[in-house]
DNA sequence: GTGCTAATCTGCAACTCGTGCGAACAAACA
DNA sequence: TGTTTGTTCGCACGAGTTGCAGATTAGCAC
């Protein structure tokens, strides 16, 4: 995601308003690589803006997603979790803590598959499951 | 997923009970590779016994699910999706219709990843996504 | 076949996560 | 300072799933 003048900018360019309440999320989601959920995000905010509603985290964050600045990421069929870093990337998840690593993976697009010639993909995504090194060390 | 004969004698061996909703649902898993969500397998079942409750199919795919019987996919934050193949396999899921397709994917031991070293994984699994053969064609 | 008992089924309430809606509010700009 | 939209907020609602408890029944003993 974009830091936060930036995507001031390009809110005002596109005849957007730039509100605090977006603002502090601009900022709590800036090099955020926790994948906060928007619950998460709501009770951060909170602390710092009492007041601010949760169904304002989720129509900012339903913004960025379908401006396309923010990603999102979902595990099993937990809450949606999401994900700042929108570069290439996959994911290793935790299942004692539930802590979701961004990790690269490379040597995909030598994988072997018997997917149907017929089916075109336009993208694929890796997800580990296991557990983590503070969860193994506990 | 074992026939609804091995699972018959599975939930006798084991005290559970045998009954008709049950060994309807065996039946409409077997062999069935939609990966249907639970309210499309009651919607099947209603065809076959009325009255058959929504909360019984839940129940019955649960207790497959923690026997190991069925499995699981969860795809983007829709509705859990049933799987009777438990063999190691993988998906590839149309954007347009939402069909979920199995595939096997060789090679995935040669992936070079910049996973922690403290991260023990235990799974993973591939989702591609894309355009089946039918809703390219349409 | 009858009866017993624990497992199961069913209907409904409740819960989690998220969205629709409309009135109150405020950023942007003249 | 006023006007115009876009935004925020609170609440109702919706989908998907689970908890609960009373009615039902499979499995088994006699
Ligand atoms: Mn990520
Ligand atoms: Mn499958
Ligand atoms: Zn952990
Ligand atoms: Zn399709």
């Amino acid at each position: 995601m974009r830091s936060p003048q930036e995507l001031t900018e390009r809110f005002r360019s596109e005849g957007l308003k730039v509100t605090p309440q977006r603002q502090l999320l601009f900022s709590l989601l800036h090099n955020n690589t926790e994948h906060p959920t928007a619950e998460a995000l709501y009770s951060t905010a909170s602390e710092q803006m009492p007041g601010i509603s949760l169904r304002t985290v989720y129509q900012t964050l339903s913004d960025l997603t379908s401006m396309g600045e923010l990603g999102q990421v979902s595990i099993d069929n937990g809450p949606a979790r999401f994900d700042p870093n929108i570069t290439d990337h996959h994911h290793a998840v935790c299942d004692i803590c539930g802590a979701i690593f961004d990790i690269h993976v490379d040597g995909t697009a030598k994988l072997a598959t018997d997917i149907d010639s017929g089916f075109t993909p336009s993208s694929m995504s890796i997800v580990y499951h296991g557990s983590c090194a503070s969860c193994v060390a506990a």
